[in-house]
DNA sequence: GTCATATATATCATCCTACAACTTACTTCG
DNA sequence: CGAAGTAAGTTGTAGGATGATATATATGAC
């Protein structure tokens, strides 16, 4: 009767779901900047797990910056700006208007960044592009494999503008989209296969190839509001200026 | 001559250091995606320390989806792009290269973002911005208030444009070039003063009151090269279009 | 010999207790 | 009244014990 959903190893481990009850008493402002955290024994009898248990789960928190431990005093929660890493709530995700802010974000992040692929790319870059570009077509329709090769296509182009910290952040956002989407398969199965337009990913790639910044930026621009829509997201973006 | 930096309240954990050192190895390639971590005993062996601060330093590291344990096997290397959380290594941004590209992806993310912000904004928006603003030339020139006064700045136009990803996300630049900027200051006393350039921001201000789009983004866009240069950093944007 | 079952082993997951280090509050004594 | 010392509470670390899970080995039936 034990039912595991196993979503690909996710044990849900018990600090993980302490941890998680923290985060989200935090987040949600039950607990304020400066509030003093429950002892670790309070918590453990809280939750019915040992104290270890308990500091796992701290040792999360604290990593993240979200509170601070004081030898001798107790745990405390800091202020949202000193956080130490950036950690995107899934189950918010499933709020189609956050999946739209989202898409927000990752159309800003992609748009400029394909602008500076378009300028700095090397004959290397291009190459592992067009790699990914050919995977996505050839898949013979195999979705898995086509997503794959489409959050490739993107990380690529975002590794070719030498910055490791845009490659970091482009390939974060794809990925939380990814697995929101996957999600939102599960539960809905009405679009069964996710379309993936090809032509727009080569007006992209022809851009990155012609060394066009101003082209490159306008064709993610559209790919993704286009990506977007695809998915049932329609974003409110104030800049579709000059398109196509 | 237990010295100690207290780097506001970072004591420097044991399970902290097991977990940067983990970490290091990961990202500089040592243990590539797929590779086996050594058993946890092994590891608490091996740095010396009980196997219960083995187990916290993992549980840091399983929380940002670095590393995946499966019990009763071991732990293992999960590749990039299956992180869960993105973290920013403050040793990494004493290199001025790794700087300039954290000023890059910023310009990227604020100019942008200073678009939607001028088109969305509500009143009471722009009171809190003015705020800031008023905050960071009246500060008398006491430095740490200056410094968040303008952070707050930044911040307060991020939550302009309403969508909490583009804020979580601004939010976390900014403040990591903030603490890269203290400690520069902390061991080189050379620039003594962050000037902030008041005039910069009264132009962003202006665009958004203006409710023009186009005028905060070049305006916020010039803000950040100007303030990165003050810095030390000069940035290689192909996007100086328009200037000004 | 081959396959299924049972056992042993390795490893992570959790629990428990104990002590050290640190802070605060109280008590005691001058 | 003041200062030093003491006690209690809290986090940090250590170490061992047990449960859960996966793999390898051994055993036995056919």
């Amino acid at each position: 009767m034990k039912q595991r959903l196993a979503a690909i190893g996710t044990v849900e481990t018990l600090p993980h779901r302490v941890a998680a009850f923290l985060s989200r008493e935090i987040e949600s402002g039950e607990l304020n900047p400066g509030a003093r955290l429950p002892t670790e024994q309070e918590l453990s009898e809280k939750f019915g797990v040992s104290r270890n248990v308990v500091r796992e789960a701290i040792a999360q928190l604290r990593a993240d910056g979200m509170i601070e431990a004081r030898q001798g005093i107790g745990a405390f929660v800091l202020a949202p700006e000193q956080r130490a890493a950036i950690r995107i709530d899934r189950e918010a995700l499933k709020d189609t208007h956050n999946m739209e802010r989202l898409f927000e974000l990752r159309c800003i992040l992609e748009a400029e960044s394909a602008a500076l692929a378009a300028a700095r790319r090397s004959q290397e870059h291009l190459g592992s592009i067009k790699a990914a570009l050919d995977r996505m077509g050839g898949e013979e329709r195999w979705e898995e494999g086509s997503i794959d090769a489409d959050l490739l296509f993107h990380r690529e182009i975002a590794r070719a503008t030498g910055n490791s910290y845009i490659h970091t952040f482009i390939s974060f956002v794809c990925e939380q989209i990814r697995h929101s989407i996957h999600y939102a398969r599960m539960t809905n199965p009405l679009h069964d296969l996710v379309e993936i337009n090809v032509g727009e990913h080569v007006r992209i790639y022809d851009a990155l190839v012609a060394g066009d910044p101003a082209a490159a930026e306008a064709a993610m621009r559209a790919h993704i509001i286009g990506a977007a829509n695809r998915v049932g997201v329609k974003l409110p973006l104030s800049k579709a200026k000059g398109a196509k």
